[in-house]
DNA sequence: GCCAACGTTGGC
DNA sequence: GCCAACGTTGGC
């Protein structure tokens, strides 16, 4: 196990780095810097439920605008809660409501983020396929995944090409 | 708005 | 447990 020294954390080089998508039109890099930390409700996928129940608080996340014309990482941010049961699930009037839900069986989890920042422009996917750096992106391979990991590497390459 | 990719559901 | 039908995601 390495040592989290604080050299290491800034360069997140011992973390677990994730990507979470978003359509802007529901809630954007906008609305998250507007709200400073949010949780991350509304996720109906097993596995991508898997890696928030994963995430670590602190982790980095690249806050992808899914749907979006075009689509691409907006921005920056961080887990600042650990998994815990998403209540929309259990919501009637919730347009992510799950009947199957109950207190005992909440079946699906949420994370909350914390904003760092929005990039001034965003990057595209397709800026992002042009990168040989990042060809193994989960991204890619794995279109439909909503909550994906990311390998420290391609986190920080991606916060390079982002950098202002 | 279309549709490919792919995850989920349910009959058998 | 297979797999056809169906629903959703998300790029285009």
């Amino acid at each position: 196990m390495p040592k989290r020294t604080r050299s290491n954390l800034a360069l997140n080089m011992d973390r677990a780095c994730w990507l979470m998508k978003s359509e802007p039109d529901v809630f954007s890099i906008d609305d998250l810097k507007a709200k400073k930390t949010s949780p991350w409700d509304g996720v109906r996928n097993y596995q991508a439920r898997n890696f928030m129940k994963q995430m670590a608080v602190g982790d980095p996340v690249l806050f992808y605008h899914s749907n979006a014309k075009p689509p691409g990482v907006a921005g920056l941010a961080r887990v600042c809660k650990l998994a815990y049961p998403d209540h929309t699930a259990r919501d009637k009037t919730s347009p992510y409501h799950d009947e199957r839900a109950t207190e005992e069986k909440p079946i699906w989890e949420m994370v909350d983020v914390e904003f760092i920042e929005r990039f001034n422009e965003l990057l595209s996917l397709d800026t992002l396929r042009q990168e040989p750096a990042l060809k193994d992106m989960v991204l890619f391979n794995r279109s439909r995944l909503s909550v994906q990991p990311v390998t420290p590497e391609q986190y920080r390459h991606i916060v390079s090409m982002g950098a202002t």
